[in-house]
DNA sequence: ATGAAAGCGCTAACAA
DNA sequence: TTGTTAGCGCTTTCAT
């Protein structure tokens, strides 16, 4: 059925052994031999069997990255500085999206291990903490955009990016700022507290107003609906850039100006903010470069699998765009 | 080191193979047996070698599904159709992207096949028809978004598609409309010769302008540029969503205003243009009802591996939003 | 530089 | 119902 490794020796009218060893770089295999090789895999058309290869050697050489939501922009993102960080491993990347369900991250995650993968690289994560340690313990695991305190992990300074972002819409003018939250996604808890912590410092305790995602679009649109008709503040902080792109939508849509009536600012920045038709306001580290940085832990784990775990925590940058401005004096009000 | 089939027999006191039977779900094992089995492997922490049973089997249940860019948020849209289309086997689904790059695409194909996948689904693909005839006559394999002769695909009837939008244009009385293409993407070159074909058919064809694209947001930036820097038309259809927002993005930059002073139209009705800030008008089909095609397409491929290819030609539906409007009198000319 | 042989962890006849 | 046996296609000592 399919051509074999003994297929191709006999072909080049050598041992099987010697045919692994020139296809696998070895320097001890003369010239001439290697050449009858390839020459007969080309004819061939020998493509070795990975299952086989991944079970015979012990190491796999795979690396399994869990995306959380394919919808969501930044994981691409990240996966691009991801694939530029990994540099000759980045053929050996096992891709899983866990559909924004907490139990399709533990199956595709069940699946990279038993793949044998070497390492497991979580981009946004549902699972428990606990989940997230068990693993490991188990395997070298980087997690980006989630604190733990046995895996490697790199997030973003979330307080400060809430600074950022409450800075500069107080500095506009805005008193009365609402947060549409993440729920019970990953950060969510540290952003909603920065907000309240904030507003509390401001002496605005009174106007904090927080209305429930999920880190997606129509989390976005629904904790719009919900503020808009519960209350009509000047400004809002969403908890993430695709949820602040679903208030932004239903704003549009109740004919609600943006910037002039509502001031919208999200958290992230990933190229749907950056270069769109959005051009929204927000805060973050371009995905690239988180990818880079995991890319890096994960390096630096691979070579020392004993080491306690390093947490990188990225400094967020404000993007002022065209989704904020000066709150209008008619709608200042304590 | 890690625990196998053997310690679990071991363990339970039964041979290796009884271990194999009762784990794969055969009912020739006693009560007894499996209970005692199912201890063990829970004991020991068992988790079965993928790779050695994809070795040993045969079949490896496997199918490797290829989003030629994870950016676009149609192939997520897609995805998600196919994944609840292919229903239980949706557990031995094999993701790799493309990362925009031929080159890329073709070593995740290759993974796939090493990995002795059963089937290969592209999802939008950069690669030569010949190379993917090359690969359906190799393996099962279900296109989308691009018409082989000897693969089964699926594609947005793009002629319908084009003159839907050629149509609601100049129903709203532009003339003057522009192309920003999709460069050598798939089915750019169907959409461009619809649109060159629509404007002659309604003697427009002095007003033709086509400016290169290549279907991503940057894509549509630079052909803003060109396009304004040339010519001021009134209205510009882009080859799709994602380079229309970046045409989107570049009119906001140079503040024009949209769509007063410019209509923009996309192709493919992401999620995107659906729901967000963005409110594109823009045709096609919703991604999750081409993976449910998708997915029943290759299911009746699976039944019957000899069949001669089918093509499903899909019909899409106009969606008007807020991104086009009545050709302002002062600007129409001929 | 090359080959023989053992074995990776599992499945799948075939026996019993 | 259960165990024995022979591979799956490859890598990897260890001889030569």
């Amino acid at each position: 059925m399919s051509v074999t490794l003994d297929d191709v020796a006999g072909r080049a009218g050598v041992s099987r052994a010697l045919v692994s060893l020139a296809l696998n770089g070895s320097t001890r295999v003369s010239e001439r031999s290697r050449e009858k090789i390839l020459a007969a895999v080309a004819e061939l058309g020998y493509r070795p069997n990975l299952n086989a290869r991944r079970l015979a050697s012990r190491r796999t050489g795979t690396i399994g990255v869990l995306l959380t939501d394919l919808h969501n922009p930044i994981f691409a993102d990240v996966l691009d500085g991801l694939d530029e960080g990994l540099g000759p491993l980045r053929d050996q990347i096992l891709l899983a999206s866990g559909f924004n369900q907490p139990s399709r991250e533990r199956t595709a995650i069940e699946s990279f291990l038993a793949l044998q993968a070497d390492a497991i690289i979580l981009l946004g994560c549902q699972l428990p903490v606990t989940e997230i340690e068990e693993l490991a313990n188990t395997i070298p695991t980087v997690v980006v955009g989630r604190k733990t305190r046995v895996a490697d992990s790199l997030i973003i300074d979330d307080t400060m990016g809430v600074r950022l972002v409450m800075e500069h819409l107080t500095g506009l003018g805005h008193t009365r700022i609402a947060h549409v939250d993440g729920g019970r996604g990953a950060r969510a808890v540290a952003r909603r507290q920065a907000y309240t912590e904030f507003m509390k410092d401001l002496g605005l305790e009174r106007n904090v107003e927080i209305y429930h995602g999920d880190y997606t679009e129509k989390g976005g649109e629904a904790g719009f609906d919900q503020m808009w008709a519960q209350s009509k503040p000047t400004a809002v902080f969403a908890a993430n850039d695709l949820s602040a792109i679903g208030v932004l939508g239903r704003a549009r849509n109740q004919r609600v100006e943006i910037p002039a009536e509502l001031s919208v600012a999200g958290f992230d920045n990933t190229s749907l903010a950056q270069s769109s038709g959005i051009s929204l306001t927000t805060v973050g580290r371009p995905g690239i470069d988180m990818g880079h940085a995991a890319a890096e832990l994960l390096t630096e784990r691979l070579e020392d699998r004993s080491k306690k775990a390093s947490h990188v925590l990225m400094e967020p940058a404000l993007f002022v765009r065209s989704t904020t401005a000066q709150a209008s004096t008619a709608s200042v009000q304590g």
